[in-house]
DNA sequence: ATCGACTTACTTACAAGTCAGTAAGTATGC
DNA sequence: GCATACTTACTGACTTGTAAGTAAGTCGAT
């Protein structure tokens, strides 16, 4: 997104900070109309992808121009990455003990979100859509993506160590690598063709061959 | 792509299939020089998606206009299905024995070429975008994937049978699902973070649990 | 072998549209 | 009265695709 020519069009740095990241914040439902922007924009990066979807038609869906958009996120990038924060806030204001819980139920709230998610085609879509498009030259997602797996790998391979009682890092890194490429993975083809995957019955079988071998492994 | 505007823009039926799509082929270096736009593509879709992909870039790569690209490909969604086609072609004719390959050889070289594509991260780039991209409304990759995943499920799923012995069907698919699974998540955590994941590593040692545990239910 | 008819492989120039971002104004809550 | 939450109007950059022209390759008939 950010080239050499886009670089030179920008003006001197004066007031040009999004709304939300000011002091004050006066009108009763900002935040209301905040999310309404956020969750359109959900919609439209989930189902054009972030460089095809249009500011145009996430303001449409959220009742206003985009100019009024820009007025809230300062920029488009800002407009994604205030998305990516507000849906993990989201998760975890949604369903507190989740991301906290810890062992057993962690891997079993893993599977349960598998599961939720079969009904919940638009985040997912959203999710393999914008995790795709991460890995391409300077995306606006890049970061987010990158760090969001090295925290779920390493979170992962610590419950799977606790679990199964072995203490091999390598082994428990990998183990977890595995199973997020599994969850992924899954979501793409079950996106193109619903029918022929079974998400949550793989992975949890996947879970549980893994959780086997380690401990197998540990008792060895 | 295609919109209603398309269609009413749409000039009659007249020449104007690309020129590849013609009888005869008269200059002798017209091969050479659509493979070298093919190739440019790869580059430039796998670098930037196909949506934020111009092809512009994709003509200055392989040394000629836009316009010139148009000429050979029709229009951009012609250019991104040739390539796609070009790239299964030459993995053919690049390592012919690979994709006939039956049983046991088969399952080998699909880890070999996991170990291959860690020396080409262009190729592997090109094929977590477009994957994820494809997913979206109306994506010109999205027949592409949905049917290579399709025919590879179901290849590798017999090959599973045929080295494990095991008969029952579900379950064969359900382990081709996740070995496919494991292997294009794992390339997307790769290409954010090559130093976390060994992909060879991760994925031998998964076809072998699969392979396993498939002839341990067979026995039972 | 070579001449002429035709096709191909481009180029330059343009059309038409899309998109993010800016500027300036208005209305409304605080 | 002042910041906020917008809107309208506009700009400029970039897009794909088309039209028209030119040089060069190919081929059949001589």
């Amino acid at each position: 997104m950010a080239t050499i020519r886009d670089a030179a069009r920008a003006k001197p740095m004066d007031e040009r900070r999004p709304a939300a990241e000011r002091v004050q914040r006066p009108h009763a439902k900002t935040t209301e109309r905040r999310e309404a922007v956020l969750k359109a924009a959900m919609n439209v990066f989930g189902a054009r992808g972030y460089n095809k979807g249009a500011l145009v038609e996430v303001a449409e869906q959220a009742g206003m121009t985009h100019a009024g958009v820009l007025h809230h996120f300062g920029s488009k990038e800002g407009l994604l990455v205030a998305m990516l924060k507000y849906r993990d806030g989201e998760e975890v204001a949604g369903v507190p003990a989740r991301a906290q819980a810890e062992g057993p139920a962690f891997l079993a709230h893993l599977v349960d979100t598998v599961d939720e998610n079969t009904r919940r085609r638009g985040v997912v879509q959203a999710y393999s859509v914008l995790s795709g498009e991460s890995v391409t030259d300077g995306h606006p997602a890049h970061e987010y993506f990158q760090t969001r797996l090295d925290v779920l790998r390493v979170k992962i391979a610590g419950v799977l160590g606790e679990v199964s009682g072995n203490t091999d890092e390598q082994e428990l890194l990998d183990s977890a690598s595995a199973l997020i490429a599994v969850m992924d993975g899954l979501q793409v083809q079950w996106l193109l063709n619903p029918d022929a995957v079974d998400m949550p019955r793989i992975v949890s079988r996947t879970l549980d061959e893994i959780v086997a071998r380690l401990r197998a492994q540990a008792g060895a």
